[in-house]
DNA sequence: TACACCTATCTAATCGATAAGATTAGCTCG
DNA sequence: CGAGCTAATCTTATCGATTAGATAGGTGTA
């Protein structure tokens, strides 16, 4: 167990130049520092960061609030890739993550006492929030990045996935596809869900085509769900040839669904997901999706994290692109 | 921000007297401790566990480190979840989680080194080990609890699903339906594998049928490899009759791979799968498979680990129980 | 009555780092 | 040549809790 007194000693000098010396302060000789750090070095000299954060300084640490509903398989396998992402960018910038699970109750207020203690420099939000927890928020200075979700605040910065845009390219490509009546699997109340059933009313509208109310059904995000949905999209009186799902959990079941009452995909209904998780790449037909990018986004989200704990930069919102994978679950339409 | 001092001043003693009664010390009077301990809750004390750790005591949080590969699918879903029911069970004792991905490099080494800095108390390991951390965990006496792996150490204890025996069961299980052609794939070197086909083996040769080598297949454990599997399985002279897989998203690419040649599940061969994994129940026939009870596993886990951090117990191995459940993919053997 | 002893509480030192401000040495310039 | 400045380093106090050990007050017993 190495101190910065054992530097300091090693060095033959005080323990104060040697935390100077560590974080490259102009008050330190250059040779000074140049002894010190190879002293540092051949030690494995680590500041410890609970001494660290007991006085009040950075920590490297993040915490990760992160919501395991067990009831939104989709959201959650989403999350679970989107954690990975943010943990390995995380790591990239020598940031280590305390993780919250919000299975119990109250999870900002947790993470806000650990803030206080000088515990995490900033945290991630990836729950979903009360009224209360969005008034703490903005009330408080804490350096926060929200994911999928919009707040307005000082030292509030939200990252989502431009949701709008994404359903809005899927649409217009089933419409590329010659596809017309295209209908929609899981509306809801949900912040992106509502986001994603707004790119997909303005596709069609752009291509001129009413939305038929018919077509729009609301659903959680699920396999059964979709199934359901499926089941009762092909006994409408004139069923659509495409079906956009809002996730590709949706979309999975919607397929099995359609498969139940002996319909083909893509040969009679082109089906759509949204997420590319990773299993979708494996389904029967692979689906056609929008990929969240999560990579990048991941990185932007630490990104924005690391500009609020430093104070270069504002609280700010950023959509992060999606991008558009063309599956074997979409075809041309089948004109008979 | 509420400290010792500020309890201590107001229920006018030292800040010791309140830190002993806050720990329910016999030292304290019964009255004193009563006033102290209403007055910490009045005032929503809670102690700070980077002065606690600074100090040598016990912080609550343990680290646990996990290891997305991204490369392997099923065992990142499979462990994800784990990770959930882990998260939920030290949340019940009052203990917090920090996380560390190994994506970064030398896990192990790095939880050592928040371990000799008390900022965990003790750690949950879900990684690959290198022959190198094996021998520092051997030699630390760091509170270590180690899933899905043994190693024998007397302050680690290992927890792992009872996987020869989870094969053992689906094997029964297939063979009860009267399949005598059972064919095995996802042999391989890692523990776990060589756990489930051993259980599959034992199973064989205890109903007195010869494991044929034909039947057995190397593979890794994602879809696109069981997709290879199953195809290469229909290919053979004598193809099997049922297949089982040494996990669930092979044998949704087994699935994938016998369709794709026209053959129907379970009608012409039955196919199991192995975790559980929260999809299983959605998948077109839902899997029979074993389900690798990961709630009672994760309280498992962290009461193992909670013993050894207290000292009440020592290091060992715990094979934790797994379930059949039945579902569409089996059926009984179909004889033309 | 006096000594020992126990109970309840307090004082002081400690953990490892950092911030604020004091101190020393060397240099410049009128 | 000494006042004033700068650069480099050091001393002291601090963060919030804990442990070890000191102290005060009350009780029991010879």
């Amino acid at each position: 167990m190495v101190t910065i007194y054992d530097i300091a000693k090693q060095a033959s000098t005080s323990a104060v130049t040697v935390s100077l010396a560590l974080r490259n302060s102009s008050r330190v000789s250059a040779a000074t520092k140049q002894k010190i750090h190879s002293i540092a070095k051949k030690e494995g000299y680590r500041p410890n960061p609970l001494a660290r954060g007991l006085v009040g300084a950075k920590t490297k640490t993040i915490a990760f609030v992160f919501n395991f509903s067990s009831e939104d398989l989709s959201h959650d396998l989403s999350y679970m890739e989107y954690f990975h992402a943010i943990a390995q960018a995380a790591a990239e910038n020598d940031y280590k993550i305390y993780f919250h699970s919000s299975t119990t109750a109250l999870p900002v207020k947790d993470v806000l006492k650990d803030i206080s203690y000088h515990r995490v420099d900033g945290m991630i939000l990836g729950t979903e929030l009360t009224n209360g927890d969005r008034k703490v928020l903005i009330k408080s200075d804490v350096p926060t990045v929200i994911v999928g979700r919009d707040i307005q605040g000082e030292k509030l910065s939200c990252v989502s996935t431009d949701d709008r845009d994404g359903m809005r390219q899927v649409t217009e490509h089933l419409l590329s596809l010659g596809h017309k009546r295209i209908a929609f699997v899981g509306k809801s109340s949900r912040e992106t869900a509502a986001a994603r059933y707004e790119g997909y009313c303005r596709a069609m509208s752009q291509a001129g085509i009413p939305v038929d109310p018919e077509l729009v059904i609301e659903s959680r995000y699920d396999m059964d769900s979709g199934e359901r949905a499926g089941g009762k999209l092909t006994e409408l009186e004139t069923p659509p040839t495409a079906i956009a799902a809002a996730s590709d959990l949706l979309a999975i079941g919607i397929i099995a669904g359609l498969k139940g009452r002996g319909l083909r995909v893509p040969e009679d209904v082109s089906v759509t997901g949204y997420d590319n998780l990773h299993i979708s790449r494996f389904t029967a037909p692979a689906l056609t999706t929008i990929d969240l990018l999560r990579t990048e986004s991941g990185k932007t989200v630490i990104d924005a994290l690391l500009g609020l704990i430093t104070g270069k930069e504002e609280g700010k919102k950023i959509r992060t692109d999606v991008k558009l994978i063309v599956r074997d679950s979409t075809r041309k339409i089948h004109h008979e």
